[in-house]
DNA sequence: CACCCCGAGGCAATGGGTTGCCACATTGTT
DNA sequence: AACAATGTGGCAACCCATTGCCTCGGGGTG
């Protein structure tokens, strides 16, 4: 069923399997030509060793494990993207966990996999401070697009960038935005708030919310009414998802955007370019996002546990036609 | 570093270590206040079985390997999830390998975990036949959106699909329909072209072919010229982001859609909705292929090489706003 | 009371590769 | 010429869970 074994390498070369190991791992180790017959025999037989057998006693297993809160938002693409090519460039393994956006799934994955990977990277965790901090305890990990003191983190630098925005609609004459809120249990929601609320103040215009929204199309029907009935004259949705949930309502109800509303989202989803009119959204490197990730996780053995590093990487603010002047 | 094995459990509970091991596998193997106090031990100290060693003896890792040939196409998004919530049914992991449309990481990836996992779901593989069938001589293999004699598929009824689609050009008044062609080496362009030749004799009207086109949004641009210069009323495009792209050509160069050329794609991603106009494409149940493929992956040690399914799910016509009366 | 059967638990081999330590041979040192 | 240093290869333990086979003791049968 499976292939040879270092075994068969070994007996047909007449050598210890000792031998044949370390023809593999310590070049140095064996003779030049016992091991080039022991590399030619390998090939000849197509063997190739077993990550099992490998991983059982080395407790290394190259493998990491990338939990996503949510495949089917496009938005993960890039990072997985990321992830997956900087994994590969160490000959890594990456092994891709989708939690459904439930915290219970995701816990329990995690628990599952602990003693099969070499760490974890997780995206946009559903999970509360309590449970990031018991993984942590297990195995390395690296948050993306959330923080926890102690624990390594990438996120995009929000703060930053959410300052854009609101100088993106305040140049507009803007006086207001409203922010169409994530999820409750989302940090993400809770670091765009507040840094919008922020930059708002430093400007010298008002900030206002309205939320929870599940940052789904489907929802944008009911945060755009809300918009609507706010008076809003710029609202900044929690992602690109809601955003254009948002403009589908109001074309629908007969607003124009950018002329009635502005409409700001977040992640430059490939379909923000796309849709009509294009969306005006904050995005960034998310391949960065990802790729830093995996190399934080790569280079954890080497820092102490309190010299968590936590990296912030520029967002981008990719104007399009769904902002305009304020009416 | 690890976790706590079986011999902390066996010790601390007083037992040997196959007496653990039977309390979890074989429970009526051990009497039943041992082995509740087995279990008791193990939850307090925390005790996970390590898949690794379980897998050296056992010949079963428990995993299943999903190789796309580009992560970054939407398209893919729904087999993942399909075949992720299939795996995890049974308890298997899915392990998700991105092969950056090169056919030479698509086979080293493969080799490289050949030894790890239980067997292979290759969407739209790229590779040559006969790499397909070495894989398949290693491992059991399901292919996803191809088909090939001797290995088990799932794929989508293209026929009836491009049918569906000629019927509905043909009862809008068009006589000829034009197709602009994936990659060379992609078993779905030659698919889809037999089909709409088929289905344009069939029905009485012309067919014509250009290409081949990346599958691309930017590849969009000439495609749209080429079928501009031949005059075409109605377009098929490879799949939705090329239809995609070919829509932002013609609205560049003044031409209406669908009044001057309709527009039809294949695969029904998030974006054919929201882009203006609607995308009409054709859709199907891609969740249920994933989770078809990793079904039948699960169940291939019980058939004979020689009996391999080849599994056709329905499509779906997705009349949205790209396709219109011929001029 | 002798014998058998059955339930319950332990011993030890197994899988594939790694690595510390030892053995042997060759070459160099004094 | 006796001995040390260096280079190569082998032996065997180890990682952790599983499982075939053996043992031991208690209950049932004749």
């Amino acid at each position: 069923m499976s292939g040879p074994t270092i075994y068969d390498v070994a007996t047909a070369a007449q050598v210890a399997t000792s031998t044949v190991s370390r023809a593999f791992s310590q070049p140095g180790r064996v003779s030049a030509d016992t091991r080039e017959r022991i590399l030619a025999v390998a090939a000849e037989l197509g063997y190739r060793p077993n990550p099992h057998a490998r991983a059982l006693l080395s407790g290394k297993h190259h493998t990491v494990a990338m939990v996503v809160s949510d495949i089917t938002n496009p938005h993960y693409f890039d990072l997985i993207r990321g992830a997956e090519l900087r994994a590969r460039v160490s000959e890594y393994t990456l092994l891709l966990v989708n939690a459904e956006e439930s915290p219970r799934v995701e816990w329990e994955q995690i628990q599952r996999l602990s003693p099969a990977v070499d760490g974890f990277v997780l995206a946009a965790s559903r999970l509360p401070d309590e449970n990031l901090q018991q993984v942590a305890a297990q195995r390395p990990v690296v948050l993306m697009s959330r923080e926890l003191p102690g624990l390594a983190s990438v996120v995009l630098d929000h703060v930053e960038g959410c300052r854009q925005i609101v100088a993106h609609l305040a140049s507009l004459g803007h006086r207001d935005v409203l922010y169409l809120s994530g999820p409750r249990n989302s940090w993400m929601a809770a670091t765009r708030w507040a840094a919008l609320r922020a930059a708002a103040e430093q400007v010298g215009i008002s900030a206002r919310r309205l939320g929870p929204f599940t940052p789904k199309v489907s929802q944008g029907g009911a945060a755009a009414d809300g918009a609507v009935n706010a008076g809003a004259t710029a609202v900044v949705a929690h992602n690109d998802l809601l955003a254009i949930g948002v403009m589908q309502r109001l074309a629908q109800r007969g607003l124009r955007v950018p002329e009635d509303v502005s409409v700001v989202g977040f992640d430059d989803i490939f379909a923000a370019d796309v849709c009509s009119p294009g969306l005006t959204t904050l995005g960034g490197a998310h391949v960065d996002v990802g790729r830093a990730a995996v190399e934080l996780l790569l280079t954890a053995g080497v820092r102490a546990p309190d010299d968590q590093p936590r990296v912030l990487l520029p967002t981008e603010l990719v104007l399009r036609a769904s902002t305009g002047p304020c009416r």
